[in-house]
RNA sequence: GGGCGCUUAGCUCAGUUGGUUCAGAGCACCUGCCUUACAAGCAGGGGGUCACAGGUUCGAAUCCUGUAGCGCCCACCA
């Protein structure tokens, strides 16, 4: 191991010494690295993250999750295996390969598929594994000898196997639909591609002339443009306003044709004009319409969203320049009555934000219904796990409205679609992995001989989520050949870590694709975590310039503290109101940890420190039972809120452990009384067992700085590193409640004499003569034993409990609980600053024994509640009288003090 | 338009089957301290009508109904 004892150690741990070193010497002894074995597997699979992408904020959070999840199971004992990997990304890829040949004067439509794939590849390779090494920045213990990247051939294989298969089976076909077109992309998107914003629009009230008729007939439409492809005008049945209208004739302005007047009950009467205009190819009403009554479809647009040849002189302008130019044409015509503002929704591209357009189109779908049926169940029975668990719902909701899923996209980047065409048209094609299969295939169905110069392989790709909905299978090698050993050992994985938002592109479609075809689950439990925003919860963006640069935080605070930051305000599902105050909470900690190890470390004899004593405490000991219990209450906690995904509770509650337990009160009750003098080599030794197993309990939150700590406290037999070593067994039957319980009736009235100290400005080294009156002759001797722990905390002259004793004159005092405590401070005392704090206490004491009377008072209340809890309201009565009248006591001893 | 969820201290959030001083934690804030691990620290302190209005109950932050505000998801009303 690369550390060395160090003889002084710095006040101020600084992570840049620690962190390069130990991730190194992880990865060089293999830690990360998993095979299968006899062992229990636990097995993570990342969500890839694009290849071409950098670190931001989410990857920070998701992988910190990840990778707390994953070093926690590794030291319980599990094989762990995370696998890492990146996303082809196939349309974003391509926009950035795209914006970058513009940078260079290169037009994509100025380059071969083959040349433009080459440009793609080159920018994967340079920029491909950088967010990876900025991944092993933040300690993300991955097993790197398994990272995968959706385009790698296997991988490729996998997706065209799996196209295959889905398409035998029925449930991929090539049909001709309306789609979500984008004309920035120039491609189909899938449903869940589109963005539905609500924004302003105008409603054009658009007037048609009829024939026959003098007034003619006013559509309301937003989008004016579409008037040139429109091919009927529809109203409702049952509107008399119309009813002389159907089945005439209508003419399209600016295009003088002649198109039908139906009617529909489509049409609701009440809204805009009553009377719609009808466009099949450019809205998916219009065309539902259009099939009911077999009306023409006329597309009028182009890929590029420019207007097609259909659209007479305005052929060639952009859409929202053609409405533009098609309102001035019809105000000049004299035929927009009225324009009216309206609220709507329009659907946006995810990708790139441009306006989508709904567009008749000829591509490739795979059916869902079949496959959300098991993928739906085993969500609702618990099979699949959401944490929280209030995504059921939304999952739910979809999955039971489920529709096809449109995984064709008119890109070169990405995998190819496996379909063969061999005829004339689109219409005779065969599904093949090769040409030559494909040659093989289409001779026989054809029935005649077709050559290499027959065929040609079907031009568009797939969407990226057809490969990453494999993912949980694919990097185990599970497609190509499902029996084999990893797939069967890691698969079903056991935890996926991710946001809500792709609950519909990636999670739902891995579980579908995990039951058709290997029929399980492909993990156990999904952890949805939320967006990281900023504090004033505006999602973070480069053109806000409100997201930190992850490097940055890490140089800045560590890794860990940026870890730690990261977590202690990120309850599952919930999004993250980023502050880097919390990452410097963090860092705090961090220095706050290496420091209690530096008070260790200084009490450790340089040649032979002790090993950690982790055995039960020794009897009599009421400061070691304490602490004892209190990290074996912990643990039990900490796995509890494991259980249950709460990372963040589990974060808290060792923070407080550490800090509050720990560093305040037990670091500070076994330090030596004399300035210099080393602790007794037996009491270091359990502190140092309670220190290492802190130090394991924090490891999957902050590793680096703890296998920093580890390698200069544990005990030369066990492990070798941290990360390896076991997670701290619980052992309940050893938290001793009564020593919780004495320690902390210490507390409070060490507490309380600080209280006494600050209230009276006296100086907190003023030595102290502290009497206390407590209620039994138990409680006295607990006391008594504990003694040496007072003197400890405060500056103590002398200390007496007695529960005979009688009050001094002239003295401070304070009630703890049903023990009296009284300071004698003859000539210092300042009788006005007493009066008023006993004076406080009273009314406190007042207030609560009026709410606890005014309760039993309440005759209902004390015939119809079971009698324990009447009981305990009666037993804080007395409580309260006798405190109140001791109370009494000491203010009007303080008024007459001769008393 | 449909569905789901939220509203507790200045901020972010806990609060399980209604009952123990249950009104909590962290951060922030105020006061005093460079006390022999740590000022990236120590000690002490203030702060909330549990969104609002009803109801159920001996008893409600907790259960029910309604209102208001906020958020998320889904959706083909031009």
């Amino acid at each position: 191991m690369p550390n060395s004892r160090q003889r002084e150690l710095p006040k101020q741990y600084d992570p840049s010494k620690t962190e390069p070193k130990w991730y190194r010497w992880w990865e060089e002894n293999g830690f990360f690295h998993s095979e299968p074995d006899e062992r229990e597997p636990y097995s993570v699979v990342i969500p890839p993250p694009n290849v071409t992408g950098v670190l931001h904020m989410g990857h920070m959070l998701n992988n910190t999750i990840q990778d707390v999840l994953v070093r926690r199971a590794r030291m319980m004992g599990r094989n762990t295996c995370w696998v890492p990997g990146t996303d082809h990304a196939s349309i974003a890829t391509e926009a950035k390969v795209v914006r970058r040949l513009r940078e260079r004067g290169i037009s994509k439509a100025d380059l071969s598929r083959e040349e433009f794939i080459d440009h793609a590849w080159e920018w994967t390779e340079e920029h491909g594994g950088i967010i990876l090494q900025q991944l092993r920045k933040l300690g993300a213990s991955c097993d790197w000898e398994r990272t995968r990247f959706t385009m790698e051939e296997e991988l490729s294989e996998s997706v065209t196997e799996c196209f295959i298969e889905l398409h035998r089976q029925g449930y991929i076909y090539r049909g001709l639909r309306m789609i979500n077109w984008d004309p920035e992309a120039k491609t189909a998107l899938s449903d869940e591609e589109v963005i539905h914003k609500d924004v302003q629009s105008n409603l054009y009230h658009i007037r048609y002339d009829v024939k026959g008729s003098d007034s003619g007939i006013v559509i309301a439409t937003t989008r004016p443009e579409t008037i040139l492809a429109d091919t009927a005008i529809c109203v409702h049945p049952d509107d008399p306003r119309f009813s002389e209208f159907a089945g005439g004739t209508a003419v399209v302005p600016l295009a003088g044709r002649e198109i039908p007047i139906i009617a529909d009950d489509y049409v609701d009467p009440e809204y805009g004009t009553g009377c719609l205009k009808v466009t099949p190819a450019h809205d998916v009403n219009d065309y539902e319409i259009g099939l009911r009554h077999n009306l023409e479809v006329i597309d009028m647009l182009n890929a590029d969203g420019t207007l097609s040849g259909v659209a007479g002189r305005f052929a060639g302008q952009d859409r929202f320049d053609a409405r533009k130019s098609i309102i001035k044409d019809l105000k000049d015509e004299d035929r927009l009555e009225h324009t009216e503002e309206i609220s709507n929704k329009v659907g946006y591209s995810e990708r790139t934000d441009a306006v989508i357009e709904p567009r008749l189109s000829l591509q490739w779908f795979c059916r869902m219904e079949k496959l959300a049926g098991p993928a739906l169940k085993s969500v609702m029975d618990g099979e699949v796990m959401f944490h929280p668990e209030k995504f059921k719902n939304t999952y739910r909701h979809w999955m039971e409205n489920i529709r096809d899923w449109c995984i064709s996209r008119q890109l070169w980047w990405g995998h190819r679609i496996p379909a063969w065409y061999y005829g004339d048209g689109d219409e005779e094609y065969v599904i093949a992995r090769t040409p030559k299969e494909a040659i093989g295939l289409a001779t026989e169905k054809a029935g005649r001989n077709i050559t290499e110069e027959d065929i040609h392989q079907d031009e568009d790709v797939l969407d990226t989520w057809f490969s990453s909905w494999l993912w949980p299978m694919t990097v185990f090698g599970g497609l190509k050949d499902p029996e084999n050993r990893e797939i069967r050992y890691y698969y079903p994985t056991n935890d996926l870590v991710t946001a809500p938002e792709i609950m519909f592109f990636w999670v739902a479609r891995m579980i579908m694709a995990g039951y058709f075809f290997r029929g399980q689950q492909p993990f156990s439990n999904v952890y949805y975590h939320g967006i990281v925003r900023d504090s004033q919860r505006r999602k973070m963006s480069k053109s806000l310039g409100n997201s930190p640069d992850p490097l940055e935080l890490i140089e800045k605070y560590g890794a860990d503290g940026t870890r730690a930051g990261m977590l202690f305000s990120s309850p599952a599902g919930n999004d993250l109101l980023f502050d880097p105050a919390l990452c410097e909470q963090g860092r705090n900690f961090s220095n706050k940890i290496w420091n209690a190890f530096r008070f260790l470390h200084m009490n450790m004899d340089g040649q032979n420190p002790p090993a950690p004593d982790h055995s039960p405490p020794p009897s009599g000991d009421a400061a070691e039972a304490w602490i004892d219990s209190r990290i074996e209450q912990t643990i039990a906690a900490m796995n509890e809120d494991f259980d249950r995904y709460r990372l963040n509770e589990a974060l808290q509650k060792i923070y407080s452990l550490v800090w509050d337990d720990f560093c305040d009160w037990y670091i500070e009750v076994i330090k030596s009384d004399q300035p210099g003098e080393k602790i007794p080599r037996e009491r270091l030794a359990r502190a140092l067992g309670h220190f290492e197993k802190l130090v394991r309990l924090l490891h999957p939150f902050m590793p680096f700085i703890t296998e920093e700590i580890w390698q200069q406290i544990a005990p030369r037999n066990t492990k070798e590193a941290l990360i390896i070593s076991d997670w701290p067994a619980n052992n309940p039957d050893r938290i001793d409640k009564e020593a919780i319980r004495r320690f902390r009736d210490v507390q409070q009235i060490t507490s309380a004499i600080r209280n006494i100290q600050a209230e009276m400005s006296l100086s907190p080294k003023k030595e102290l003569t502290l009497l206390l009156r407590p209620q039994d002759k138990q409680r006295e001797t607990e006391l008594n034993e504990m003694k040496w722990v007072f003197r400890k905390l405060l500056p103590v002259a002398r200390l007496a409990a007695d529960c005979n004793a009688s009050k001094p004159p002239a003295c401070a005092s304070a009630m703890i609980g049903q023990t009296e405590l009284w300071i004698p401070l003859e000539g210092i005392i300042d009788l006005e600053r007493e009066r008023s704090r006993i004076t406080k206490e009273i009314e406190n004491a007042e207030g609560f024994l009026h709410s606890v009377r005014k309760k039993l008072s309440n005759r209902q209340f004390v015939e119809n509640a079971p009698d324990a809890v009447v009981e305990r309201e009666r037993q804080k009565e007395r409580d309260a009288e006798s405190n109140l009248g001791k109370l009494k006591m000491t203010l009007s001893e303080i008024d007459h003090p001769s008393s």
